[in-house]
DNA sequence: CCGCGGCATTAATCCGGATTAATGCGCCGG
DNA sequence: CCGGCGCATTAATCCGGATTAATGCCGCGG
C-alpha cells in the first residue's frame, strides 16, 4: 500500500489502525486510466460509485444555460471525487480529467461499510467533506463580491493549500497544469480576464510565471489582500469518538 | 416532542426508531430566544457548539475585506446549524436572527454519540451536508454567469423548495421576511438591482408580491429559465447501512 | 520543413450592475 | 398628530469585466 496518496493523506488527520486502513485500502482495489482532458462520467448519470484519485488532476463542472461551464471543485491525487454526490442518485457535476491520470472507482455501498465498522473514519469523511464545502463558501465569497485581481490570488492561494496536504515540504512554486480558460470557468472569469490579472499580479511583484508553474513571490502579502483562510491545513478531530 | 421540527424533518427522510429519535431528542435540550436582526455569535469564536432551528429564520455570514456582507445560508425551521463548521476549530461565519426565533444549542461533542450509536443517522447527517453543499454549487453556478433577474428568480426558487421540506402542502404563496438588501447579500447583488429584478419578474408575470410575501405565478417558467434542480426534495437513502 | 491547433496576449467596444443620491412609503414611538 | 427610521423605488453616472477579434507563440504531426 507504499502507493496510496488516500491512505496518506487520511493518514496525516488521524492515526490509522489496521482495520481502518483495510477498509480504505478497499477503495482502491479497481484502478482506471485516463488521457488529459477525457470525460470520466457525464451529469446526470447514476450516483452509485465514487473514485479515489490515483494520480493527475481531475475536476467536476456543470455546464450553465446559456453553454458556459462552471468548475466546481479541482481533485488532486488522494482525493475522494464524489462525496457531494452521496445524498442524490443522479451526479450532479461531470467529471474529467485535466491532466494524463488514474482514478480508482469503488461503489457508494462501500461506504456503509465504513459507517458502519468505523465511526471515526465516518467522523473523517464527514468533516472532508465540510472542507470542501468551506471550500465552496470561500470561492462565493471571492466570486460574489471581489475584483478579477482578487479572485486570482484567491485561486492561487487554494491550489497551494490543497497540494501541500500531501506535498507538506511545498515551496512558493509549484506546476499548475491548467489553462487560463479553466481558471476562468472557475472563479467567474473569462480567459481573456485571467491573463490580465495574472500579468498584473506579476507586474505587482507577488507572483513570478514559467512554462507550466506558478511561483509565490510573496505569498503573505496575497494572503493579506484576500483574507486568505487555509481550510485544508488542519481539521479539528477533537470531537471524533474514539478508536 | 410533538414540537420538534428536527424529528419532523428527519423523520420525513427516514424512518425513525425510538433509540434515534432519543437521539435527537437529546439535541433539542436547551432553548435561546432571539429577536430579529440580533446576532447569535460572530466569526472567529470556538466552534463547540451547534445549534437546531426551533422557530424563526436566521442566516450565516461573512464580512468581505471591503466591509460587505456575504450571506452563505438562511436556516429555517428544523435545520441544524454549524454543520459545516464540524471540520473546524473555529467558527468560518457569522449567525444571527432574521426574524425572531428560537434556537436549541448543543455540543459538538453530542455527535460523537450519534455516530458510534447510529450509523444510519450519521449518514443521514452526512447527506444532509451534502444538500447544502449543493446548495452552495448551485449558488455559485447562478452568481458567477448569470444575470440579476436569473439570479433572484433562482433564489426565490431554492427558498419555496427549502420550505416544502418541513410544509409539504405549500403552494406557490409565501411570506418572505427578509430585506431586499439581505437577498441582494445572498446572490451578490446590491439591494437596487434586487428591486429591479423583481419588477422584471413581476412585470414578466412570472411573480406577483404582497405585503412581506412572494406568489409564484408561473413557477414551471421560473424553473425552466434557471435550470433548477431541487436539492432538498428527495435524498439518496437507498445505501445507507441497516437499521 | 511546413501547416495546423491550442493557448496566451493585446486592444477596441459594449453593457450590466455598482454607486450615489433623491424620493416615497409605512411603521413605530413619543 | 408628528417626526424619525428602515426599507423600497427610481434615476444618473461610472466602471469593470464580457465580447470580439487580431496577433503571436509553441508543440506536434505530416
Amino acid at each position: 500500500m507504499a502507493g496510496s496518496c488516500l491512505i496518506e493523506k487520511i493518514g496525516y488527520h488521524i492515526p490509522l489502525g489496521a482495520s481502518d486502513a483495510a477498509l480504505l485500502a478497499r477503495l482502491e482495489e479497481q484502478e482506471e486510466s485516463f488521457r488529459a482532458r477525457a470525460t470520466v462520467r457525464d451529469i446526470g448519470q447514476s450516483a452509485d460509485r465514487l473514485y479515489v484519485v490515483r494520480a493527475g488532476w481531475f475536476f467536476s463542472y456543470m455546464i450553465l444555460p446559456n453553454g458556459s461551464r462552471q468548475i466546481m471543485h479541482i481533485h488532486y491525487p488522494g482525493d475522494i471525487v464524489g462525496i457531494p454526490d452521496i445524498a442524490f442518485a443522479r451526479t450532479s457535476a461531470a467529471l474529467a480529467a485535466a491532466t494524463p491520470g488514474r482514478l480508482c472507482p469503488f461503489p457508494k455501498s462501500a461506504l456503509d461499510e465504513v459507517f458502519i465498522r468505523s465511526p471515526r473514519l465516518s467522523a473523517l469523511l464527514f468533516s472532508i467533506g465540510m472542507v470542501e464545502h468551506a471550500v465552496l463558501a470561500d470561492r462565493i465569497r471571492i466570486i460574489s463580491r471581489m475584483g478579477a485581481e482578487a479572485r486570482v490570488t484567491h485561486f492561487l492561494l487554494e491550489v497551494v493549500s490543497r497540494l501541500r496536504v500531501t506535498r507538506r515540504d511545498l515551496q512558493a512554486q509549484f506546476e499548475l497544469p491548467l489553462s487560463q480558460s479553466m481558471i476562468g470557468d472557475a472563479i467567474g472569469l473569462t480567459n481573456v480576464y485571467v491573463s490580465r490579472a495574472l500579468k498584473r499580479l506579476q507586474g505587482d511583484g507577488l507572483i513570478r510565471r514559467h512554462a507550466h508553474g506558478i511561483d509565490l513571490v510573496d505569498e503573505a502579502e496575497m494572503k493579506k489582500r484576500v483574507d486568505f483562510e487555509d481550510r485544508h491545513f488542519r481539521i479539528d478531530t477533537s470531537w471524533f469518538p474514539g478508536v
